[in-house]
DNA sequence: TTGATCAGTGAGCAC
DNA sequence: GTGCTCACTGATCAA
């Protein structure tokens, strides 16, 4: 009987009732019944009836089945929004690490490319002859320089690279 | 008069005409007049009319602009729906920019550590002596050295690092 | 026939 | 009162 109204505290008082429509008869088969019965399983329970009681348990029925049917295609529109959100959340967060990675290889890559300048200075200075070292490169903070070895176990590694 | 109905054939057809309910009396203020009408304008129309018919009238106004706000309240949800989808397709484009990006600068920095790593070997052998670089440094693989330089303008890293 | 969706409707909330 | 949103309804379309 009862339909499926909104549980606000209004309604759990029952100020709402709408179109109740039973003044008239007890109905014989509930909602849940009524909606659930196969097209073949009703028609059992629509023997002697007239066709005006038939047609109106029909309506009723469908009428009940819209109802089930418009719940589940809010519950979908919900679900479909929220989905998009928690998607775009993702996404988002992706941006921010992405972004944080960028930014750690773009230092990186800047002082790499420093070294780099430096040792070639330092390099040439060298070639050169000992003598001019102090007046190629006179200015290299060895201070300022950290190198690491990465142990040698990664032979997979063949990249042969030329010195310039 | 007309309602805002669905725009199809079969409603072009007029094979759809929802509660005209036009039987009784023309009405002297059309659905347009009384929805935008305001409350103090609307008095002035109301003059000499039956409290039932007064009570019937501001109950078709309000009806009137319940089918104005349901309207609404679809485009905006609809709107709301696509400029989530569109935020979520800038977001998607974002993140492939992004990725690009990275990388390319991996590829950059990789290049550039290798490039490093052989102009170091170099730089050790002249200043350990021309002819003795194959001696001194024959077995170091240039791909397994990684140099990472501290950039010069951080003053607060005070940390004295001592050249190996 | 069934399931889904649309526009319209009244209930009810919040301002 | 006004505006919005919910659940429900009938109409309508598609499968």
């Amino acid at each position: 009987m009862s339909r499926n109204i909104r549980l606000t505290a209004a309604n759990l008082l029952s100020k709402r009732a709408v179109k109740q429509e039973c003044g008239e008869n007890v109905p014989f088969l509930s909602d849940s019944e009524l909606m659930s019965l196969s097209v073949r399983e009703l028609n059992l329970h629509l023997r002697g009836l007239s066709r005006e009681e038939i047609q109106k348990l029909k309506q009723r029925r469908r009428t009940l089945k819209n109802r089930g049917y418009a719940a589940s295609c809010r519950v979908k529109r919900v679900s479909q929004r929220e989905a998009l959100e928690q998607q775009k959340m993702e996404l988002q967060r992706e941006v921010e690490r992405l972004g944080a990675e960028n930014a750690g290889m773009r230092k990186e890559l800047e002082g790499l490319g420093a070294r780099l300048a430096a040792l070639q200075r330092f390099a040439r200075g060298l070639e050169a002859g000992g003598g001019t070292l102090l007046a190629t490169a006179p200015r290299l903070n060895t201070a300022s320089v950290i190198t690491i070895v990465k142990s040698p176990q990664q032979p997979q590694q063949q990249r042969e690279q030329e010195p310039s």
